[in-house]
DNA sequence: ATAGAAATTAAGTCCAGACAAAACATACGG
DNA sequence: CCGTATGTTTTGTCTGGACTTAATTTCTAT
């Protein structure tokens, strides 16, 4: 009895199934119709609803399963997504200038507890950094970093003097696998007074650990400076 | 010269486009052949390209223009997603027991700064809840959150002595549009006591706005405990 | 009754071809 | 010289058809 659209593109019937998700039309879990009742609905090929619904269910609406059909999530997992940019881009593109400091750079044996973090034999050599970034000449973000010299050996002869070590890895190392950790944090003395806080101030911090196909790259810790939010919209 | 696979599959496609762009084959702003030299190579269809190239465009690995083409991204945008799961079943995926208290419920008018972040008029209702979900009693997460009644009118009704707000909302309202902010807070006296932490705690602390198209539905403020780690693999 | 084989179903992938739309290039008229 | 019209290139989308694959149901022989 319904009216379907005609020639609706795979964006009208992503939009027109969510809509009746929305409108409890097809309340979650509900076994929604098939690809062909659908392309004979909105009449158009079964591809078309099928990008449509492979699309919805990429993006955690609905669930799919050969033979079984599609349902709709009970408990919709909405992923936000969160694009890690530079941070000098990201404080050039708030529209202040950017400056970087080196603070330590020294070779050493990696400790303890970074070889059981990035599964490194005991006497591995790692590069350790401390840097911060400044937005307008106050501390926006303070990096301690550690890099593998096995896998990374040309890392020994950059100075990191005028590039930060995260962007030069960036453009120097590809990595095909990373874990992403947010915490929040009290400032140390030390970081507090790197960082122009007081001690014991609350600062988002981000632990990053990389990977290149099976061999540990680095290991990071970004301190935020207390004003630093995070946001995203879904 | 190269040989290229026979019958590529457009995921097939994609490890390899990904595996040169790693390789330095072609490296970062490097302009990629067109969907039919692929095609050609792989000996598939242009949709099949098409498709691995639109979805290594969508991980933000590559960028594409219409009749510029395909370029490999200069700064690649990672993007980290992260699933936000109903803290019920965070709690209990953990392998831990989960308890919810309500310790304040409230009609109220809403207060400006509430105004002015959800746009509401001066004297919109709203309902002030605040909780506390519990890991095997012990505090993991404090909430507070302010409802606006006229656009759900059916929360005044609801006591939340059983279920969170969060958990309710999410079964009852559906939402079109979310802000998520992220951010590390020091715990005044008051949360501090509520979760069992001395005053100054540095807390992960999430914000979040909802609306369901252009209406403004809630504002929440959600305290983690300090152990509480927010992880992702990219 | 039951374990395994066969059929069925619905999503997943692919193709060859077509047209659309954006973005850029070029030509042309004022 | 400039703005507009026209053309070209490349990606974006769609079609109708086919085959594949995973999961479930049904059948069958023990």
């Amino acid at each position: 009895m319904k009216h379907a659209a005609k020639r609706a593109s795979y964006q009208a019937i992503k939009a027109d199934v969510l809509q009746r998700i929305r409108d409890n039309i097809w309340p979650p879990g509900t076994l929604l119709p098939g690809e062909i009742e659908l392309a004979e609905e909105f009449q158009c090929a079964r591809a078309t609803v099928n990008r449509a619904m492979r699309e919805l269910a990429d993006e955690g609406v609905i669930d799919r399963k050969r033979k079984s059909g599609t349902r709709v999530k009970t408990a919709p997992t909405r992923q936000a997504k969160f694009t890690i940019p530079l941070i000098r881009l990201e404080i050039e593109n708030a529209g202040k200038n950017y400056r970087y400091a080196m603070v330590h750079r020294q070779k050493q044996t990696a400790p303890r507890w970074l070889c059981g973090r990035l599964a490194l034999h005991s006497a591995a050599q790692v590069l350790h950094l401390q840097c911060i970034h400044y937005a307008d000449e106050s501390p926006f973000q303070y990096e301690a970093r550690w890099i593998n010299l096995s896998a990374v050996p040309k890392a020994e002869s950059e100075s990191f003097e005028k590039i930060g070590p995260n962007e030069w890895l960036i453009n120097h190392v590809p990595f095909t696998e990373a874990e992403l950790t947010f915490s929040a944090k009290s400032a140390t003395k030390d970081i507090a007074a790197m960082m122009s806080l007081s001690e014991g101030a609350s600062l988002l911090t981000a632990e990053r650990t990389t990977w290149l196909s099976d061999a540990p790259v680095t290991y990071a810790q970004l301190y935020f400076h207390q004003s630093y939010k995070m946001t995203t919209r879904i």
